[in-house]
DNA sequence: TGTACATCAGTGAACGCGCGTTCACTGATGTAC
DNA sequence: TGTACATCAGTGAACGCGCGTTCACTGATGTAC
């Protein structure tokens, strides 16, 4: 039964976006590509037509997993929107459609360089997309990348962090609270002291 | 082969303290409880004399890994001396002696409550320590847990996500840097301002 | 204090199961004429 | 445009392997007398 090389196309995208959402819910470890295969509709013996290796899979659901949140960051309105949705509980609840960085970025450390390089990259995206926002709000200054990356580093171990802790503990909840606050405020254009002390 | 019951007890704590290293060198998912009991020098078939299952020992490992943290902490001279070493790149080598919230933060989310409960315990415990620290410094105000929370956020987050790129990529080191200097000038006590506004 | 026996920590084989990967096969698609 | 054949995406059984867990067994320890 050979199929249409588009439809073939089509059938491999299917597979990695649903192992971007497999793998986000239950780490690179958590989950076989038999399970990826049938939840996309298939069976597990194609894989191979399609994918060298399930590393090859960790590197491209990755890749998926961050340029899908991507989209995402584009529809929010302003930073605060932004900030407001990546760490709100709903956020919390549902690990597949959320940021990879925080859902795998523990296990990320553990895979092959490959999977890592994708990381990086997804990082990259994640702190251009926070300077432009920055900048959008009227901030200004030589640091922005410093400030972009710390709020990054803050807001993707909030939510990480407010995971790993039960539901029902309100830890989860002051996690989100605070880091939302603490990321706002670093956000805030604050007026740069260094001039005023020369 | 029985043997003396004190001889037991330490042959339990052996394999938990065995257990928190590889756990946090691999993931939960990455070790099995053989691998576990080898590395402890015992065979596995008398895992189950010490532990109901391996989340029981998943659970136990993971409130190892933050009382031998929390000993490590104590060893800092100063609060700078704490977020130095935290965000080093020797802890960034070395996750099996380093944070377990960084190195099984993301893992945890996926754990039963019996592990997620002990991150619970554990990240409180790293909120009380920054607490002490804080006020150690001078720092006073009626915000000191929130401070001490999004120091600990980002610290976590800036370990996480400095492991989860190659080791090869400025990026690491980047992200070690400036979350280094993030947390100090979130721990520097400035004068809070709401007075003043009033 | 000495003897007889129950206890139980540790051993190593075995259980069923799921993993990543391979393979012979199918049959519609793509290609050469 | 029509025919003959090679290609290859998907199927489902099978591979060796390691997993968590169970079990009969061993023999020194702990206990009852």
């Amino acid at each position: 039964m050979r199929i249409t090389k588009e439809q073939a196309n089509e059938n491999r995208e299917r597979v990695i976006d649903t192992a971007s959402e497999l793998f986000r819910a239950h780490g690179f470890d958590g989950i076989g590509v038999a399970d990826v295969m049938k939840a996309a509709g298939f069976t597990h013996g194609g894989f191979y037509n399609h994918f060298d290796s399930k590393e090859a899979l960790s590197a491209a659901a990755t890749r998926r997993a961050f340029e899908r949140m991507a989209i995402d960051r584009e529809r929010a309105r302003d930073l605060a929107d932004l900030l407001t949705r990546y760490l709100s509980r709903a956020s919390r609840k549902t690990p597949a459609r959320s940021c990879p960085a925080a859902a795998l970025g523990a296990d990320a450390g553990r895979q092959p360089d490959r999977v890592k390089a994708e990381f990086a990259e997804g990082i990259e995206g994640m702190i251009a997309t926070m300077m432009q926002r920055l900048e959008a709000e009227g901030a200004t200054g030589e640091d922005m990348r410093r400030r972009a990356l710390n709020i990054v580093t803050k807001m993707v171990g909030a939510l990480m962090l407010a995971r790993a802790v039960p539901d029902d503990d309100p830890l989860a909840h002051e996690i989100l609270a605070t880091g939302l606050d603490g990321c706002l405020a670093e956000a805030a254009p604050k007026p740069r002291t260094p001039a005023r002390r020369r």
